[in-house]
DNA sequence: ATAGGGTTAG
């Protein structure tokens, strides 16, 4: 043992010292403790001895038995002992292991200028061991300045700051750094191959990492990373959607670690096949190996993302079946996965059985209840972390955000905006993403542009974001103009980014481009088109009046078409009154889900619009009898931060009496300024809003009233509803925005519309 | 090598 005690550093450069195993370890710390660590252990030769060696050797084993705090807390009772001159570049890296593993940056931060003072500073394995601290603290800014001013590197200090860029999804940054290392001749070692697999991966770019998995079939030959590179390269196809490349790797590894079998079983979970993750779970335990606390966490992780309930929950109770701790990270992922899955109640109960919570667990049930759109709750949580004390990170505000966007808050969204800004928390691409999200969703594209145009970082979601926001307000030609400018920043283009590409076309009636745009989808970026991009070709040609060339398009194309895809067909036929392709949409879609209401209301429509009243009311008759129930319209609007919901004919509001009158009011101005509801289009859209209210109470027009009288004249009125605004009211708003003098903006299921003097934004797609 | 958050036709 005597020989262990002063070996020399290894090339980890974090474990300078030799260790002991965890009961080696607590021994020791007993005998220290006895003899106030001035007497030898008989690990030692006395020759050896100095009481310094006692905490050296203490402090390595505890880090390398992922005890960190314990491990600290040897080094601040050296620090009060005045033993703290001791330490040297063989044990600073292990005590700096120790804070990147406790996240104690100020320690970490500490111990950096003791370094410095102390000449240690340039040392390659204290520097080494700096930049892994510093970023699992969360400072990859003082990572890179450790990196910078490193007055030599090894092949070491170049694989760590690759894999620091990497953990904190630095990807530009890491490619940076790869192709330096190219340009001064630094071979990619084994461990900075399988970070830029990480890059590639989280980047969905398979053609990348299919290069990088041919340079590493012919350059490495390295039997010592087979299984790491091996499984890195499984996992990089998963994420980019290639599970049979994933699998053909998979069966040909000759020894599979736990880590193999966990990437293997969340990238079948990630393509929803279930079944094949479970077969492969068992076959894992067959083979002897059993998952560790990792793997329940990918693989719960994984069951939220994909919504599946069923599995996640089986996941809960192997862990509690086979005696795992339920750590917080634990709990967290369950709380998330139950949230993901709609299980509001599981969550709950899972947070109110922890003890010392943390902003992790917190910003979990937080997004649990945003999930299911639970308002009050999730600001009530909000508050209620900050009164225990625990600091909202990015994330937390990621989740108010999305929150905001969905439910289109604009004063909740700029509170939590101001939020962020007021106590500093540091703003991210995704963050920025929300931010930009929420503007658009909440009906200010202005701001959301701003935001676009100062942000430091822009990724392709952040792109797609700005891109859909175009879309969504109806901007077609911005839409356009920001593709290309993307195109100019060499940004590559996603399925998402057509899918908006395609839907801003289709709303502003630019069927040209959007064809143009299709083509160069397939042939220029070698994207296979899915359901959803044919979904938007057939919409856009069919909003056009191309009903013909829309019809041939879904006879054509290469899969079964879904009911969405003939339900735009149907909707086109409305539009332009083609009776006869309607109805052959209509079957197509009741024979594909005989249950579907909307459609059947659709298809009432279209014979209401050719007044062949007896096949309405069979339709009608049809759909009673099942038992098919529509969903009810409903509309908000947020004032002074509260929400006020309104169903068409609602009494429930506390101003209810108001609100009727100024609808009275709301309707005589309407009829002075020559407006006659239209009957005819009632039928027509009945299939949005209940039949039974009159027109002038359906919920948007509530809204609309109770926005007068709750705010300044004047000002814009923003109103949310969950389906479509109907032909009647899109007439009246148009009106109400003249009489009013005020800027009408109603964001419906499909879109924005901007209304001001008598006139809106869309005009006409819709 | 596996571990939280953002973008998606009708």
């Amino acid at each position: 043992m005597n020989q262990l005690i002063l070996s020399s550093p290894s090339s980890s450069g974090c474990s300078g010292y030799s260790h002991l195993n965890l009961q080696q370890t607590h021994q020791l710390h007993a005998h220290f403790i006895k003899t106030q660590f001035h007497n030898p252990h008989p690990f030692f030769s006395q020759s050896h001895f100095t009481p310094e060696a006692n905490y050296n050797l203490l402090i390595s084993s505890y880090t390398n038995n992922h005890l960190p705090q314990a491990s600290l807390n040897c080094y601040l009772h050296m620090r009060t002992n005045d033993a703290a001159a001791a330490l040297d570049n063989f044990i600073l890296p292990s005590l700096l292991k120790a804070c990147a593993q406790a996240s104690s940056a100020d320690l970490g931060r500490e111990l950096h200028g003791f370094a410095q003072k102390n000449g240690f500073a340039s040392d390659v394995f204290v520097c080494n061991a700096l930049m892994n601290m510093y970023e699992k603290c969360g400072c990859l800014v003082s990572a890179s300045l450790v990196f910078d001013k490193m007055p030599e590197r090894d092949v070491v200090s170049w694989s760590t700051m690759l894999g620091c860029y990497v953990r904190s999804k630095a990807f530009g940054e890491a490619l940076r750094l790869v192709r330096e290392m190219q340009f001064v001749g630094v071979k990619l070692s084994g461990v900075a191959l399988i970070s830029l697999i990480g890059v590639f991966g989280n980047l969905l770019d398979m053609k990348s990492g299919r290069a990088v998995h041919g340079y590493i079939m012919r350059n490495v030959g390295d039997e010592k990373m087979e299984v790491s590179l091996t499984t890195a390269l499984i996992d990089m196809y998963c994420k980019c959607e290639c599970l049979a490349s994933a699998q053909r790797l998979f069966d040909r590894l000759s020894k599979r670690s736990v880590v193999s079998w966990t990437v293997m079983i969340k990238g079948c979970i990630r393509s929803c096949r279930l079944v094949e993750g479970a077969k492969n779970f068992n076959r894992m335990l067959e083979e002897k190996l059993f998952p560790n606390e990792i793997t329940l966490l990918s693989l719960i992780t994984e069951c939220g993302f994909v919504k599946t309930l069923d599995l996640g929950k089986w996941f809960h109770a192997y862990l509690l079946r086979n005696g795992f701790g339920m750590s917080l990270a634990l709990v967290t992922a369950l709380i998330d996965m139950y949230g993901k899955c709609g299980q509001v109640g599981y969550a709950r109960a899972l947070f109110n059985g922890v003890e010392k919570k943390d902003v992790k667990i917190w910003s979990a049930l937080i997004s649990a209840y945003a999930h299911v759109s639970c308002m009050d709750q999730v600001f009530n949580l909000f508050l209620e972390m900050l009164d225990n004390e625990v600091k909202p990170n990015k994330v937390t505000m990621v989740s108010l955000l999305s929150l905001c966007a969905e439910a289109g808050t604009l004063d909740l969204g700029k509170w939590t905006h101001a939020y962020i800004n007021r106590h500093g928390l540091e703003v991210d691409v995704i963050l920025e993403t929300a931010l930009i999200n929420m503007y658009v969703k909440c009906g200010d594209v202005t701001i959301a542009r701003s935001l676009f145009d100062e942000a430091t970082q822009r990724d392709i979601h952040m792109w797609n974001a700005m891109m859909a926001g175009f879309s969504m307000h109806g901007c077609g030609k911005e839409a356009l103009e920001l593709f290309s400018e993307m195109e100019s920043h060499g940004v590559e283009p996603n399925d998402i980014t057509f899918i908006s590409i395609f839907h801003a076309c289709s709303h502003s009636g630019l069927v040209v481009e959007g064809k143009k745009h299709f083509n160069r989808m397939v042939h220029n970026f070698g994207i296979v088109p899915k359901m959803e991009h044919y979904g938007c070709l057939v919409d856009l040609l069919g909003r056009a009046g191309h009903l013909e060339e829309a019809h041939n398009i879904i006879e054509n194309m290469p899969m079964r078409p879904n009911t969405i895809i003939w339900g735009a067909l149907l909707a086109a036929c409305k539009l332009h009154k083609n009776l006869a392709l309607g109805e052959v949409a209509a079957r197509k879609i009741l024979e594909l889900d005989p249950q579907n209401c909307g459609y059947s209301v659709l298809k009432s429509n279209i014979y209401a619009s050719a007044k062949r009243w007896n096949d309405v009311t069979s339709v009608r008759e049809t759909m009673s009898h099942l038992g098919m129930k529509k969903e009810p319209g409903l509309s908000w609007i947020e004032v002074n931060g509260s929400v006020h919901h309104f169903k068409s004919g609602d009494k429930t509001c506390t101003q209810t009496t108001k609100v009727y009158e100024m609808v009275a009011e709301m309707c005589i101005k309407l009829r002075e300024a020559g407006y006659t509801p239209n009957t005819a289009e009632v039928l027509l859209n009945i299939d949005e809003e209940e039949k039974e209210s009159a027109l002038s109470y359906h919920s948007e027009k509530l809204a609309m009233a109770f926005g007068l009288i709750s705010t300044a004249p004047g000002t814009p009125i923003r109103i949310i509803k969950n389906l479509r605004i109907c032909d009647d009211c899109h007439a009246a708003m148009k009106l109400l925005s003249k009489i009013y003098a005020r800027t009408i903006i109603v964001r419906d299921r499909n879109r924005f519309h901007h209304f001001s003097e008598g006139y809106c934004s869309c005009l006409g797609y819709w």
